[in-house]
DNA sequence: GTTTTATCTGAAAACGTTTACGACAATCTT
DNA sequence: AAGATTGTCGTAAACGTTTTCAGATAAAAC
């Protein structure tokens, strides 16, 4: 269980310790003999630098915090992946916090990775309020929020134009010969879901449509939401011909009760979602959705991190990328009468 | 960006700074009104302990390595949810590695979370030969195998009876009366899938039924696997009434094909799973299966983890957990002829 | 043959903590 | 009232590195 040293290989090599440790950290200052000698001893007898004396001396750490509401999500997972991936070709490490949605424990976390050193941190907020109050910590550490649009907020993020998006799918419904589309929303304290369905309304104002918000101050899980909304929705009496659900997961919901009710999708009603979680690709759903481009917004989120750590003088930036339709099997032309 | 030190309180504070110290660990050799003062003082300069120190000090980082295959998969991101929630209430936090699969990055992330200084490691394995791969530095930082039987092997591990899962699969779809049951396998280098495929077969035997395994050599995505392998089956004449899948992804594959071929589940044919990751329970898939009972795998983990951390004269310990079959719409009884 | 230069190595300080030890005063014994 | 005990605080060492500075040796230049 003993841990072998720099100091234990000197004494083998006969050298003092200073000189191991330009031999392993490939110094120039030491000449090529003993290099060699000394990288086989520590070789032979299993030697592994002790990255946190190293942080503690050089001041950095090479790790990254990455804070998610619910790592158990298939969105963060997908963010998280890609950001392991990217943290991990540019040499850092990650540090994994849940938030669980909760505030409360957003900021806990927050601290615990202040405390930990990490060189900088990516946060999948909890929600609009994480900002402010975040705002006390956020010069001690260079953070990135990840898709929550912070709007004219002075602080990094990278997002996807949700406005644009569901502004997007409102036109593509529009294309296929929908006039009345519902949109299943959710009025999360959530600058993503007020943008969603700002861009929902601007849509329908562009295209002359009447616009239909349907939606409940009742919280729960994002499907438990969508299926009793529907639920009680398929039960009454609409005009409509197109669900536009401001989130896959709603729009998961929002299929069970379809299924219950016996309407059929997409031969008696158009469902459209956002977010392409990877359960939507599945055969038996085959929603068609607003894709966020997941992959990117990871990578792209670790390069401003890393930017920012280098240079102290940059205030913040902000980067959003373009959402894309995704068409399956969930929306329908309306036939022509 | 310059951090407040224990040093600045004391400055402040005019004590030194082993004064401080012993305030903010709270320490009984200090006067109680010191205390007082310094931890005021502490909160107004707005200071946090440098983590990093004081695991250097303390030889432990209350840091758990989580090293999976791939966080962005149903079954995994699951467990690191609840790895992490077990683990922050023992004041522990995680790193976070994925190994894609791959076992020489695996290797590498282990090597690397060594170097870290973690105080143990739980590890879902990308296959068996993990074990042997891992060997030589096994016994430098207490680790725990998760998901993967390693049988008598000495190392501490747990995970679920996959021998006993499909047994009780096999009893189920024979309590329903199917007397001809397929098994659509993996072949993948892991305990896991030759324990469930044993328990098929011995659960056949038993019963006097006739095993069939499909399977092919080709590996690509689970799902993938399932999907080519139904494709071809269903194209076939079979004599059967239902189907076994090693795994829900497998599952999940056989539903597209089904869906593609016109078989209906469980019209048709009866389908029961392996696993119960949450896509499974989505009202559209609906899949009945057998479930691995992923929170108490994760938290019984990082308790065993936490355990073989503190007496570093225990070897390894075993825990097998039941699995539980959940019976959800995709099995139907054989009519009565 | 002496000085300069280049090359290699070591001593010591630093990073921010914790902790063993000792010093000193105040309080408690008998 | 003298010694023993207790409570409070400071000094210094330690954790395992990196890095600055200076020293030593050998080769090169004059």
């Amino acid at each position: 269980m003993k841990r072998v040293t720099i100091k234990d290989i000197a004494k083998v090599a006969n050298v003092s310790y200073t000189t191991v440790s330009r031999a392993l950290s490939g110094s120039s200052e030491i000449g090529e003999g003993t290099r060699q000698r000394i990288l086989q001893i520590g070789k032979d007898m299993g030697y592994t630098a002790n990255a946190v004396a190293r942080s503690l001396v050089a001041k950095e750490t090479k790790l990254i915090g990455l804070l998610v509401s619910s790592i158990n999500n298939p969105f963060m997972s997908e963010i998280a992946y890609h950001v392991e991936e990217s943290a991990r070709k540019k040499g850092y490490n990650l540090m994994l916090c849940n938030s669980s949605g909760n505030i409360e424990q957003e900021e806990e976390a927050y601290k615990l990775l202040v405390g930990r050193q990490v060189d900088g941190i990516i946060l999948v907020p909890c929600g609009a309020h994480s900002y402010e109050r975040l705002h006390p910590y956020l010069d001690t550490v260079p953070t990135v929020f990840v898709s929550e649009n912070l709007r004219d907020i002075q602080e990094s993020y990278v997002t996807v134009d949700n406005h644009r998006g569901t502004y997007i799918g409102v036109e593509y419904l529009y294309s296929l010969g929908h006039r009345s589309i519902v949109y299943f929303a959710r009025r999360l304290a959530s600058t993503t879901h007020q943008l969603r369905a700002q861009g929902y309304g601007d849509a329908c104002k562009a295209l002359h449509l009447k616009p239909q918000y349907v939606d409940s101050h009742f919280a729960s899980s994002s499907i438990q939401h969508g299926y009793t909304l529907a639920l009680e929705w398929f039960r009454g009496k609409h005009n409509y011909s197109a669900i536009f659900a401001a989130a896959d997961t709603i729009a998961l919901g929002i299929l069970q009760a379809a299924e219950e009710c016996g309407v059929r999708i997409p031969e008696d009603v158009s469902l459209l979602g956002f977010d392409n979680i990877s359960f939507s690709a599945l055969p038996k759903i085959n929603l068609s959705t607003i894709e966020q481009p997941k992959h990117m917004m990871a990578s792209v989120a670790v390069e401003m991190l890393i930017e920012k750590m280098k240079t102290p003088a940059m205030r913040y930036s902000h980067k959003i990328m373009n959402p894309e339709l995704v068409i399956r099997g969930s929306c329908k032309a309306v036939p022509q009468i």
